[in-house]
DNA sequence: GGCACGCTCATTGCATGCACTTTTCCGAGA
DNA sequence: TCTCGGAAAAGTGCATGCAATGAGCGTGCC
């Protein structure tokens, strides 16, 4: 890598594949914390061996977004209370660091790329809450691609990732109605805002998700991983 | 995990003692940018299958310290200019939260930890280089730990393994003196100053560091892994 | 009825083997 | 001498097999 491999370095291909696959059922909510990840049935969802699941699960592990403990069936990772404090802390620096690049930078064409988001996120709204999710987690993926630099990408991206399953954890259902509009202001504040304005406001709204996201929820039910992945084994 | 493992999650164990022993090859640059890994000498040197070493490279692929690409043998990341101006602005970001954190908080006894390692330093200025780099690394990694929070201390470690690493690229020798009494200025101001002016002396300190770093050197000589890797196979 | 023990099955840990890709090296031709 | 081609060597990609560990469950004892 040393910043140039998007987001799981190359490893194969099917490796990435699957870590793809896998957190985006994660970011929607089709996994949730705690739910099973066994090599075979892994493998046998995405025609691949035991070998093949087991390093996408090595990876998955190393972005804290599964858990993976000695002669245990991985699982995706439970953050805890403090976890949750601690990733949206460390994602607000972040994230601030990516509005201070772009302040006053934004072309045209960028902003309508971040304007589609949201306005799929708006369509989504009443939508599966899975796809409101994963929007809204994209345009600060996208924010972040924007400023060109792999590196930071890679972070904001791994962060947004884990964002997603704290609240997964610990949220309410979320509000896409705020972030919408929170997302369109951001859009404005980075257009013509000066930096501090726009960081301000990036630190206001990651603020306002983290603080909506208090309480708990989560009755579980038995579900089934290979009927969870069908959708996104291709 | 979701912030519980250490350094690199629980994987088997010998996987992460293979990370830890690379690792710490390439911080102290006995492993230079874009030295080859080859799995089988890797697995022969460790006394492991080509299995368990592919395992760890994927581990180090993900921390931005290998580089790997298909069919290929693997290498020592060369991080770019860019890549290193990337990675120690996030550097700064991220131990400024640290030391937000332990400022005016710090215990004696955790000062008396971090004197050791300063000390230590001090010690090392005319010895190998790589000792000293390796204890600088270290001082600011026991910083992150005294945060107390898992996953601040694992982007901490691993952005300043990558910074390590960057030295490694663009780097001239290193000069250790400069360190020391930064170091020891860090400590008493964490531990008696006011958070922003803690925070400030943080920035000073990476910014001297990064920018001490700008010429660049390294004449590349054959050296064989084995070798290398003696003092690191336990 | 409840609890503890032990057995069986499910699942992981890891090495090995084979196919495929890349690199290297050597020789033929210009 | 330099270049081009091709074959052997080195190395990775991946699946499979076997051993070992843990989980679940039924049985027997209290």
């Amino acid at each position: 890598m040393a910043g140039s491999k998007g987001s799981t370095r190359s490893e194969g291909d099917r490796v990435a594949a699957i870590c793809a696959a896998l957190r985006r059922a994660i970011i929607e909510r089709a996994l949730q914390p705690g739910d099973r990840l066994p090599e075979d049935s892994l493998g046998e969802r995405f025609g691949v061996s035991r070998t093949i699941a087991r390093h996408a699960l090595g990876q998955l592990a190393a972005e804290g977004l599964v858990d993976l403990r000695r002669n245990r069936i991985a699982v995706v990772a439970t953050p805890s209370f403090e976890d949750a404090r601690d990733i949206f802390d460390i994602r607000l620096d972040l994230e601030k660091q990516v509005v201070r690049r772009l302040a006053g930078r934004l072309t045209d064409a960028q902003a309508k790329q971040l304007s589609a988001i949201v306005e799929a996120e708006h369509d989504a709204r009443h939508g599966s809450e899975g796809t409101s999710i994963r929007l809204a987690t994209e345009f600060h993926v996208l924010l972040a691609e924007m400023t060109g630099k792999p590196i930071l990408i890679r972070y904001v991206t791994e962060i947004c990732y884990r964002a997603g399953l704290s609240l997964a954890a610990f949220g309410r259902p979320h509000s896409s109605d705020c972030a919408v509009s929170e997302h369109l202001e951001l859009i404005e504040a980075i257009r013509t805002g000066p930096a501090e304005k726009a960081e301000a406001m990036m630190a206001e709204h990651l603020e306002a998700v983290a603080s909506r996201a208090l309480l708990q929820s989560s009755g579980a039910k038995p579900r089934d991983l290979m009927d969870i992945l069908a959708p996104y084994a291709d």
